[in-house]
DNA sequence: AGCAGCTTCGCGCAA
DNA sequence: CGAAGCTGCT
């Protein structure tokens, strides 16, 4: 017990060892938030306040629960396996293949992304012959979503005019259609679970008095229905409650998009009256230059609840600026600059490249291979969204619950078998008309397209028949030779990445069944029913009987239901090179809660950090400062930032400016690797150089870009494409092309907010920047 | 029916 | 730039 509270802070060991009341923990970013959770858990338990069975602990993303599992286990000699720890997507997961009958679900209900959720919403406007261009399936996705996101139905929302009449009658048809397929989103998820569990009062009195102890990482990132879930668990207003334990940073809130309330805090503190308000503000993480970034940075920002991270560790090395001349060049100097860190013994997975979208990875990625530099790229295109994989989850889809409409048709065709898209038309009459799955429609069907289409769900009850009594490895195994999808990809010409991605879904398999607490042997396809008295524990309250939701899995669904939902709400995120050690590479959202000696920002442009999408949101900018703020705060000891002069960008070349986050760092902690050229004109004098001239070797295509810019500069009075300047009236500008020579030479301009201007370069009085 | 090759479109983060 | 969707050829 000391042991578990030794070497804590005063305000940490304050909230570890907080009375079993409501608390809000302020904890800024590397203040020890993680390990005030866990040991907060582990102290309650140990000192008896609470069973392992009456916690139940919440976060965001797999990663972060399976490291608290992880730490709980090395804290205690308990089994974690039991516990209820888990994302809000895994958890409602859970309550709903338990409660299926309660939640109006089949047992195996399978869970779309956003991808499926994409299609299904297609084909819906084209069942209903509706104009996609007036309804553009995206927004009303968009809206579907945000409305679940509220705890809104479709008979809930209101529609103000015809437009959002329309909108909400689609969400209500695609609603039905997904109860129809036996299919739910991740919004429906949780919405479903909420509405268990407020409409069955047994149900929701037999979890109130379970959880008594109830605590939630990264709290700033719920959003509203998630909050009223939390609420709802903690029995909030009702006599059986629990306490709620909330850790957060709305420094770090960075899910806006998704419908993250950063409000819920202050909701959180009035409603729940929070006696229990404890800041942690002592960061253990990063040096004090990088700190102070931060800090300067994020004081930016209004409506902050206030905080300011300090550190004991002295300034360290100072951040360092890079100015590239093109997105090219920034992935080579990256390079050159972790291979020095490298030789000076950094290991390569304490190395991070954060860029703010996905596809900023590319360029880096590329260059990295060509310089035999071994990598390992996070989110971006997982495992189990891969093509070839999808197309085999839908097959194993398709055995569990034939009437997933998405599962069906990626794969009724696929590997070719004679089905074509007038068949397909005449099925979806069908099922329209007789308003079935499918799957179900396919009876209906005569002639040749009826028999190739008997043949394809012949082939799924077959396969299904067969694998009856095998284990879910075997499932798998003899899934993907009798759909064809192995032979498939065996005979195309480079299909061997996909052959083994396929192999590995067995292996992926192998690893899930034993991990889970599934029997090795245990059949895929058996209900939980046989094993249902193994594991699940059966309470009486008020006279109604209930199964309680518990661990292990195997007690409240089978192996392939389990794997089903497992490739859905994980997407697999390590399933690739994991244990070898390459540098990092992922977006600045997915690096939130992780650290390393040593991060690179990329990509610091107006437009692209912060994005320019954010400046049309309202507090989009703000929201953009936080994320800055995240991944300044991911470094321990060397943080750099680098922006390039022209980059690649949907498919053209753009020449942006240098981020604004720049004006908002403090100069004496920055140190500029390339020269600032604010202090004259570097061009004229010969001996200062440039940022150009100081390029390590760059590839062709640069040299080339290199060479038609100074070509250009040549006629054009000194000025080149890509050069930042300043206009007395316009303000700060990037040259974004030049035409003609001479006296006629004129620069086209882009001044950002002032717009893209026109100036004669004879006549026009322009300053360097 | 099925595929190659062409055009068009859209493009931010994600459980 | 890349994915999705369309056309027209076999």
């Amino acid at each position: 017990m000391q042991n578990l509270l030794h070497n804590l802070n005063p305000e940490q060991l304050a909230a570890v060892t907080l009375p079993p009341q409501n608390a809000l923990i302020l904890a800024g970013a590397g203040s020890g938030k993680t390990r005030v959770l866990t040991t907060r858990i582990a102290w309650l338990i140990q000192t008896g306040q609470v069973s392992p069975a009456g916690v139940l602990a919440v976060t965001f993303t797999n990663k972060a629960a399976k490291e608290m599992l992880a730490r709980l286990g090395a804290m205690m000699p308990i089994n974690t396996r039991g516990m209820w720890v888990g994302t809000f997507h895994g958890l409602c997961n859970r309550l709903l293949r338990t409660h299926y009958k309660d939640a109006a679900l089949p047992q195996t209900f399978q869970i779309l992304d956003s991808q499926d959720q994409l299609s299904m919403i297609k084909r819906l406007l084209k069942a209903n012959n509706i104009d996609d261009e007036k309804f553009p399936p995206k927004q009303v996705m968009y809206f579907i979503n945000n409305n679940k996101d509220q705890g809104l139905r479709a008979s809930q929302v209101e529609a103000y005019d015809a437009l959002e009449r329309k909108l909400v009658e689609l969400y209500q048809l695609y609603d039905d259609q997904c109860q129809r397929e036996g299919v739910v989103d991740f919004a429906e998820l949780l919405l479903r679970t909420y509405e268990l569990l407020s409409r069955n009062e047994p149900l929701r009195q037999h979890y109130q008095q379970r959880f008594r102890h109830i605590l939630v990482d990264e709290f700033q990132d719920t959003n509203n229905l998630q909050y009223a879930w939390l609420k709802l668990m903690a029995g909030h207003g009702s006599p059986f409650g629990g306490a709620l334990f909330a850790v957060g940073d709305d420094d770090q809130s960075i899910y806006a998009f998704r419908g993250a309330n950063v409000g819920n805090m202050q909701a959180f503190e009035s409603e729940f009256r929070v006696q229990n308000l404890i800041k942690l503000e002592q960061n253990y993480r990063s040096h004090g230059h990088i700190l102070d970034a931060a800090n300067l940075l994020i004081s930016n920002n209004s409506r902050r609840l206030g905080k300011n991270l300090r550190t004991d560790a002295g300034h360290g090395e100072p951040v360092r600026v890079y100015e590239a001349s093109s997105d090219l060049q920034e992935a080579q100097w990256i390079i050159e600059e972790a291979k020095a860190r490298i030789a000076e013994g950094a290991t390569r997975r304490e190395i991070a490249i954060l860029y703010r979208s996905n596809a900023q990875s590319r360029v880096i990625e590329h260059a990295l291979f060509s310089a035999g530099m071994p990598y390992h790229v996070y989110g971006g295109l997982r495992y189990f969204q891969r093509a070839e994989v999808k197309h085999a989850i839908a097959y194993l889809q398709l055995m569990d619950n034939p009437h997933n409409d998405s599962a069906f048709l990626r794969v009724v065709n696929f590997p070719a078998r004679g089905i074509g898209a007038r068949s397909i038309e005449q099925l979806q009459n069908a099922a329209a008309a007789y308003n079935c799955s499918l799957y179900a429609a396919v009876p209906y069907m005569v002639g040749k397209a009826g028999s190739a289409l008997a043949g394809f769900t012949k082939l799924i009850e077959g396969v299904r028949f067969e694998t009856q009594q095998l284990a879910l490895p075997e499932l798998v195994r003899i899934t993907l030779d009798s759909s064809g999808l192995l032979q498939h990809y065996q005979n195309e010409k480079e299909g061997a990445d996909r052959v083994e991605n396929l192999e590995q879904m067995v292996s992926a398999a192998t690893q899930f069944v034993s991990e889970e607490g599934f029997g090795q042997g245990a059949p895929a396809h058996l209900g939980p029913q046989a094993s249902a008295t193994a594991g699940a524990q059966v309470v009486v309250a008020d006279g109604v009987e209930i199964i309680d939701a518990d661990a292990p899995l195997a007690s409240v669904m089978s192996p392939l239901s389990a794997f089903l939902s497992h490739a859905s709400l994980e997407a697999g995120d390590n399933q690739a090179q994991e244990g070898q050690d390459a540098l990092q590479l992922m977006t600045v959202h997915s690096a939130k809660g992780l650290e390393f000696d040593n991060v690179f920002i990329t990509g610091l442009e107006e437009g692209l950090f912060p994005h320019e999408s954010s400046s049309k949101e309202d507090g989009g900018v703000e929201e953009e400062r936080r994320l800055m703020y995240v991944a300044i705060t991911r470094a321990r000891k060397r943080l750099y930032m680098s922006f390039c002069q022209t980059r690649m960008l949907h498919g053209q070349t753009r020449y942006n400016m240098k981020s604004r986050f720049f004006d908002e760092l403090p100069e004496e902690s920055l140190k500029w690797l390339t020269a600032r050229v604010q202090q004259g004109n570097w061009f004229s004098t010969g001996s200062r150089k440039s940022a150009w001239d100081e390029m390590p070797s760059v590839p062709s295509a640069d040299n080339r870009l290199a060479a038609r810019i100074n070509q250009a500069s040549g006629a054009s009075l000194g000025w080149r494409i890509g050069e930042s300047v300043a206009h007395a009236k316009f303000g700060e500008g990037v040259i974004i092309n030049i035409e003609g020579s001479g006296a006629n030479c004129r620069a086209q301009i882009n001044f950002g907010k002032s717009g893209i201007k026109v100036l004669d370069l004879s006549v026009a009085k322009l300053e360097r920047v």
